[in-house]
DNA sequence: TGCATTGTTGCGTGACGTGCAAGTTTGGGT
DNA sequence: ACCCAAACTTGCACGTCACGCAACAATGCA
């Protein structure tokens, strides 16, 4: 049931029947979100959609934003190892491009979550600082990978966090774009943009547009 | 009463008195929550500290945590408006650093909320998004200034959002810096070892350290 | 002074979020 | 096959949150 069933069977039957809930009451929000409206949308509606007790929804999570736009603890960990296998003396901002790239196909490829989630935080602009806030998770695994990656440490040295969060800013401002279109532009061009103008220095008023068109 | 009071008064006794209640409420909310923790801060105990009514409380701020951690408006405004002032030639990191380095010293200088809201982060780190997602507003109004300033539409053109993303990010990295040193460190010294780190494309591992050792 | 505007307050209400003590299911050991 | 301990679910109770509403008080203005 549910839908792709992205990570398959990792256990027994407990495990399984645990995410199983747990994605059930993710889409039984974002569902009833994208219907009603984000103010219309309670708790109790959630859990009778996903047919569990009321009290079992916060054993899942803490609360009704957290279902609807709570971190994916898994994708900044595959976000921090994909940065790890790349070429040691490759630029961090050309590893960077590449990993956020990889991670933009996998958000636009096979992801309705994303979509659902990106189509709520439109309708209700209100929850544009949760789902930023979001990103912090990524940022701050992304620091102690780049942290890792050029022996600074981030107590001491700017630079790792400094890196993440200008690269967590573009993946941002991209998807954000990318959102704007509807979905229409590719994603992965998007982030390559928005990464060029990190290794530009932040300099060019210019050539980077959503469509290349000079006007 | 209350402290520094930074505006001066705007108008009539009406809107004195209310700037003034925002101000008690505010502060009576830090300070609480600085006292006795953010779990066990109630928004009663804050309305009680204030002398209001727990009703009024809601006629200010529409939750708890906006009344800690909630945007100030006007700053936002007043960065855009520094930026726009910069001489148009300019390069746009240069001119970012200057009005960020402004920024800094406002917060360095005169601003005992900046250093209780550091304070309260650092003691509640479930308060770190809250705080992230308080830069939103900034982000906004930056790309919307950025834009202004290069002629780009920020609807079409991602430069913008990403400078403006990269810019904010790499200030929040100096503030959290400066506040890992207890407030020792200058600001706006961090601020421009930041940005130069923006201005290089993110290169160099090497160079960009808190205290200048090289150890 | 009189009056419209605006802020404050108390009350009532629905939802949120959590602790606790049951009951139920699962996995593992014998 | 059985039993047991661990883990999950559920109902209940409780305190807080956040807001709508209508009365009350303070303010600005003519």
């Amino acid at each position: 049931m549910l839908h792709g069933m992205t990570t398959s069977a990792p256990a027994g039957r407990r495990d399984r029947k645990k995410a199983e809930t747990r994605e059930a009451l993710r889409w039984a929000a974002l569902r009833l979100a994208l219907e009603h409206g984000y103010e219309q949308l309670t708790v109790e509606a959630i859990t009778e959609a996903a047919d569990v007790s009321l009290r079992t929804f916060f054993n899942y999570f803490t609360s009704k934003d957290d279902a609807l736009l709570g971190p994916d603890p898994d994708r900044a960990a595959l976000l921090a190892a994909g940065l790890a296998e790349r070429p040691a003396g490759e630029a961090p901002v050309v590893a960077l491009r590449a990993v956020f790239c990889e991670l933009a196909e996998s958000f636009a490829e096979r992801q309705p979550m994303w979509q659902a989630r990106m189509e709520l935080v439109r309708a209700n602009p209100q929850l544009w600082p949760q789902m930023h806030a979001g990103f912090t998770e990524f940022e701050r695994t992304l620091t102690a990978a780049v942290a890792a990656r050029t022996g600074c440490d981030p107590a001491v040295d700017l630079y790792p966090g400094v890196v993440a969060a200008a690269a967590v800013g573009a993946m941002r401002v991209a998807v954000a774009q990318w959102r704007a279109t509807g979905g229409s532009a590719s994603l992965p061009d998007l982030v390559t943009s928005a990464f060029d103008v990190l290794a530009a220095g932040l300099t060019a008023p210019s050539p980077i547009t959503t469509q290349g068109a000079s006007r």
